[in-house]
DNA sequence: TTGACATATTCCTATATGGGAATGTAATGT
DNA sequence: ACATTACATTCCCATATAGGAATATGTCAA
C-alpha cells in the first residue's frame, strides 16, 4: 500500500514544506498565483498543484478577480492539527519530572524499576 | 520528483495516521511491541516499521528490557508541529471577523470590493 | 477575432512508500 | 546446544507523488 493521498487529510496535505510556506504566506492576507511564484520562487505549474491540494482539504479558499485567483489561508482548517499536538502538551512536562526522578531512582541504586 | 522521506521531518512522519494513533498510545506510558500489535491490531513487522521512521525523527525513544523492547513517546519532539500550528491561531478569530465583514458589505450592497 | 496575460491541467518519470510474507537477530529458559 | 519468545529487517509490488515541459482554459483589451 502507498502513502495516503495528500488531499486525504490536513496532515497529509501539509506534509509538504513548499505547502506550508504557501499557507503562511497566505495567511497575512489573499493573494494571487503570481505573487506566490515570484515570493517563494517555485514554477507556476508547481504553485497551481499545491494550492488545488491545499483546496481539496479546505486549507485555502479562492475567489476570482478578472484574469487573477486570488487565494488565503483558511486557518480554521489548521486547528484539527493544532488540537491534536495539544493533546501532548501535558506531556512536556511529565517527561521533565520522569528524567528527574531516573536521576534519583539511580541515586539510591536500590530499586529494580520492575 | 516524489514525496519528501517518512523520515525527512516530524510533518512527514506524523502524516500516517497509523503513527498517530502509536505516539498517542505511548504518551501515557512506556509499552513493548507487543502491546501496540494487540491494542491498534497491527502486523508485528507493521509497527516494528513504523517505530523504526518515528525513532529515526526522534518522537519515541526505545530501551531494552529483556527481550522486550519499551517504546514510548517523546512529546517535545511534537513541539515544532505544535508551534507551526500555533502561528495561525490568531488568524482563527480574524477570520470571523472577515466573515461578519463581508456580510455587512453584503446587505449594503454598493461597494465594489476594490 | 486576435493577442496577451494569468492560471490550471495533462503527460511523463524517478522515487519513496506501506502492507504482506519470509527471514534474520537478540535474549531467555532448559 | 536448542527451542522459544520478541522484534527487526528484507524482499516484492501497487500506488501516489512533485517537478518539468507542454498544453489547455479563462479573462480582458484592442
Amino acid at each position: 500500500m502507498p502513502r495516503a493521498t495528500t488531499t486525504s487529510d490536513v496532515f497529509n496535505a501539509v506534509a509538504e514544506i513548499r505547502r506550508r510556506e504557501i499557507l503562511s504566506y497566505l495567511a497575512l492576507r489573499e493573494r494571487p498565483v503570481g505573487d506566490i511564484v515570484v515570493t517563494l520562487r517555485l514554477a507556476q505549474p508547481s504553485v497551481s498543484k499545491h494550492l488545488r491540494v491545499l483546496r481539496d482539504v479546505g486549507l485555502v479558499r479562492a475567489r476570482r478577480e478578472g484574469r487573477r485567483m486570488l487565494y488565503r489561508t483558511n486557518a480554521a482548517a489548521i486547528r484539527p492539527l493544532h488540537e491534536w499536538t495539544e493533546t501532548f502538551e501535558r506531556f512536556w512536562g511529565h517527561q521533565l519530572l520522569r528524567v528527574k526522578e531516573r536521576a534519583e531512582a539511580k541515586t539510591q541504586k536500590s530499586d529494580s524499576t520492575k
